[in-house]
DNA sequence: CATGAATGAGTTTTCATTCAT
DNA sequence: GATGAATGAAAACTCATTCAT
């Protein structure tokens, strides 16, 4: 007796999909993807896949884009312009690490992505990500301008915040999975304050710092 | 007229494997690679892959060892005892770069491995890393008896220095390559003065310094 | 503001589905239609067409009758008892190239259906088919009675007929679609007087008379 | 203990692939043919067909060029300079109606590439068949220089000739196998001596001597 | 040693048909 | 009556792997 209009029926069949296939291409890639798989995860039939989405690179995309093009909105947000460079630089790492918590699938997607070329990168994800890009660029202008910041490249910062995060969430969650996973490394994980964040932010303040 | 020996052709054509699978691997990764592609490439028989090394799985192991093996090595010669911390700092990231650069297939294998959670690292490979963490750790501790380093985690400092190496190496190499690479991103990428262990040693060096 | 009945709703939806069906019948054949496309075609719902019609089968035996049936009695209507035997069977020739002309759909789908064996035919367009070779059958008895033509088997004249119509139209037809249709074979298709039905005519006519 | 060579083997296996597509053509063309059937009637692997000849189009079109390049050869080769144009007019129906028989799948084929509009042909096979018309064509041409024959149009010459064969044929071979095929038109297909060619000869003749 | 032939077991994709509303 | 959602079954196609020579 469930009352859902169609439209409503359409789009959670739709989410569960999508939901399904993040998972999915998240843990193996687009070439390691089963389309059987992700259908019998969303459980859905898989002939819905093809008729609500389309083949499996049309749903890899789809999936791009449903990742992506949130996560940029959610730390542009919380860029104000009445905020010191300062905190909006801790603002944008503070989110960005926020977001990949948030989104544990998105690390695995992109450094796969940034690892094959970024070739299934869709027009709108590459301009989202440039969006991310425009924000700490400003951060830091505004930083200089105001004699905070020493003048950086903010690609390099961007890629030693998102390195940094994105690559330690994975190796923490990998530690959290196999058994064999090194003593040492488990120290050096564990040797990490509440959050990488703090760590990060901390250490990215004294680089660009006056 | 051939004087060489059998010994030497069948590792002339082992190198010729691994050299291939090592291109396709790092350009497609494990799931994306195809072994006709790989023969083709190094131009043997595909049979031959199976009867010198193995099945895929085997190929790729054979590769992330001999992609891996001396990278360690090649650092580990640059750190000296007799160097400051500063200079073996410094050391460590230039020639970390210096490797990725040489083996620019380093990075994206690399950065899959990590993405799928690091389940074809032999052990051997897993402990290379540890090593090379240990290399680290012990700069930046010798940095902090010494004074002259503030007391940070090694594998934030390593991640943020291997992310951002990799993944600009990565983004270089695609401005490279595809014409539709968008402005903005070009700018950012050409405004990294010569080379980036340059931008990241300085950097990393301001974030440490006591 | 509609007032059309039901049943004259129904009938001009069976029409839609049915003119559709023969287009796409006509154009790929039984194997190679889809029922989506011909559903989108005319304009239905793909469901309309099972609670119509049936399934594809019953689908397309619905269109060879539709399209079958009418083309006996258009060619009986024009053979009269009072006219010559030679004016007789130029009125078969004639109308048989008239009637393909109305149903540009015949040829295709008639050839296709004896390529296959016939195996789709319904005993009713089996039986106008013979009630057709009966026609002819009449006007030849009675050119020999009178001694007008020679003893000829019907079917092979009218396999001469239909064979020649048939495929010219079909030929001519896929000379104004393809632009890389033959020079050779465009100047003999054009080299054609007005109709086929004249040359053939004129043919036939000089093969039987006595 | 075959001792066939390798170039044997695998144009045996080519050879079993192509005899079996053109039956399974023949009977169910393009759409309707299951690549897994022909597989099973050929006796080998699905997989060889991809890897001998390509996709199911690719297999098609060298069914169709297997098929039609040796028809028009075979003809070519029957027609001489030294003969008088009414015996190369025979000899152009006769070798026209053996070649359907001893490739019976030829009728099929060619009715069904017509019906869709020949979409599928090769040049090659386009190209035969242009150069069965130009022989034709010349045969006509001469017999008008020589007074032999009228004037006419080639192309319905030779679709009567091949319509009536070509119909006649499968007319036949449907006779053979159903059961409930019609008394009337089993008479008239037996009406015919012997062979239509004899038939279609005479009234061809006829047609087109002065 | 080396190689081309061959294949079993998937994997993606399509499509006629049914169902729930 | 009509329709969009959904699916089971099958079809096309791929690929790691083995085999015979």
């Amino acid at each position: 007796m469930e009352t859902r209009t169609l439209e409503e029926k359409r789009s959670a069949t739709v989410r569960l999909i999508l939901n399904a296939a993040t998972e999915v291409f998240a843990e193996v890639g687009f070439a390691g993807a089963r389309v059987d798989d992700i259908a019998r995860r969303a459980g859905v039939n898989k002939a819905m896949i093809y008729y609500r989405i389309g083949d499996k690179e049309a749903l890899y995309s789809s999936v791009l884009h449903d990742v992506f093009s949130d996560t940029t909105n959610r730390i542009a947000g919380h860029i104000k312009k009445g905020q010191s460079p300062e905190e909006n630089l801790k603002a944008y790492i503070y989110n960005m690490a926020k977001t990949m918590d948030n989104h544990p699938h998105v690390p695995p997607i992109m450094m796969r992505e940034i690892a094959s070329g970024a070739g299934h990168f869709p027009e709108i994800v590459i301009n989202d990500l440039i969006r991310l890009l425009d924000i700490l660029s400003d951060i830091l202008k505004e930083g200089v301008n105001t004699g905070t910041f020493i003048d950086v490249n903010p690609l390099v910062i961007h890629l030693m915040i998102v390195g940094a995060i994105m690559t330690f969430k994975k190796v923490k969650a990998i530690k959290a999975t196999q058994e064999r996973f090194p003593e040492k490394l488990k120290e050096m994980v564990d040797g990490v304050s509440k959050d990488v964040s703090e760590e990060i932010m901390a250490l990215i303040l004294r680089a660009v710092k006056n």
